[in-house]
DNA sequence: TGAAACATTTTTATCGATTATTTGCAATTA
DNA sequence: TAATTGCAAATAATCGATAAAAATGTTTCA
């Protein structure tokens, strides 16, 4: 019985948080249990993790010894995960000088939100354009699960927050233009983490936010819904702005 | 003598066409001559290559133990240009399982050309808009060098052609941006060779549409500039479609 | 004192071999 | 006969070791 090769590809509405990290399909959606994961899934997860949150500071050698003796495997599966992250900018690489994690500036977080805007403007319209009743479902419990997550629990909070982002625009019917939404946003946490979590989220209302753009979404309200996703972009940007104005440039 | 990381990435006006594939900057833009490249670098260019024009075909197996029989290397190398072109999206992983050859389609095919706009589009305003004396020298220069080249050596003025498209972009400012247009510019091409190289270009007058687009690029028109630049796309992605719906599916 | 030349150490890149997984085939069973 | 199971071959993933290159430190000589 001849199995065909995408059958591997699954998705479900009730697809676990690890879904996530791996949107940008660098690697398998599927099998991402500690199990039967590969050695280079689990490099790949972790150094992304270790860049994003801040724990490997931008510009920081990655040493191939150093990252196998951390993560318990051999060089091969670090320095494919390397490969995979260096298409993702989250690292950099210099043939025969190794790789170091992706460097921080005020005009690469600039040129993130405006590409960030640009894109997800066009996937949002496309999804709502697109909308069905199973999306608008999972669209309702993504925001629901986000919700219902405690904010303490930065990481999880966090990964429910992009479930609910990136399910916004898996409408689109266009896996190029999600991948790309995928790693822009990956590529902006990593700036709201470098201004520091708890900072963050004072004044507004972000629940409000979310509710607003969801309301709107389910409405196939495309115009409004664009407008409150933005504006909800536009407005963390200027707020992290602020707090890198008040850093030193080095930090950022 | 502390040499800073950066110093290594160069730029020229008279960079060379190798340059080129390497503009997604999954490898290294200097040393890309034969003899310091590193193995790693000289099957992803060889591998890409082979894809993009369909020596690979699309969905094909992509063997490690075939290709570093053919291109005369190891098993590391290979798998990591296997995962560097992944994030290209020219080739598929499933773990456990190897890799292959993205499959081809109309959705992908429409895909792609509809990005492309959206995002040239984007590029080329952010690219006039910040027009300079130097850029459009290298604008010029680029736009000859490919009208000089004999149209007859497909692969030189396939390598020319995108010099000149990437060079009207790349004074946009936005690394991603440019590394995003870059990408699907190949993802394009791959269509281009499958419709057959002969067949293209027949009916219209391509050396008159670039000469257009150069001229409205350097009166730094941008509305004009942007229309004629995505017309020329549109043009060519119409023509393709007709080429494709004369195919049956299973050769597209 | 300072710069060039050399040697040493560290680190990266690559290879060859080993292990784990899947696939295809054949035998078995319902 | 169709599905299932078990086995063997093929292939992918990973490891450990080696070769190549870069970074660092030391000496030599102007």
């Amino acid at each position: 019985m001849m199995r065909r090769w995408r059958d591997t590809y699954e998705s479900s509405i009730f697809s676990s948080k690890a879904h996530l990290s791996a949107m940008n399909k660098n690697i398998q959606t599927s099998e991402l249990d500690p199990q039967t994961a590969s050695a280079t899934q689990k490099a790949y997860l972790a150094i992304q993790r270790m860049i994003v949150v801040g724990e490997i500071s931008a510009g920081e050698k990655l040493k191939i010894g150093t990252l196998t003796a951390k993560l318990g495997t051999g060089a091969s599966p670090v320095r494919e995960a390397l490969s995979l992250l260096t298409s993702d900018q989250l690292v950099e690489r210099i043939d025969h000088r190794g790789f170091r994690a992706a460097q921080t500036s005020r005009e690469n977080f600039e040129e993130i939100l405006g590409l960030r805007c640009a894109l997800e403007d066009r996937a949002l319209r496309q999804s709502i354009a697109r909308a069905t009743n199973e999306w608008e479902e999972r669209l309702v419990l993504s925001h629901h699960r986000m919700v219902r997550q405690r904010r303490e629990d930065v990481e999880a909070f966090e990964a429910l927050h992009k479930t609910f982002h990136m399910t916004l625009l898996d409408n689109c019917g266009s896996p190029i233009l999600i991948r790309y939404c995928s790693q822009l946003y990956d590529l902006n946490i990593r700036y709201r983490y470098i201004a520091g979590q708890t900072v963050n989220y004072q004044s507004r209302d972000i629940a409000a936010e979310h509710q607003a753009i969801l309301a709107a979404a389910v409405d196939r309200d495309v115009d409004l819904a664009a407008e409150r996703l933005l504006n909800h972009y536009r407005q963390t940007g200027a707020f992290l702005n602020g707090v890198f104005s008040r850093m030193e440039p080095v930090d950022l």
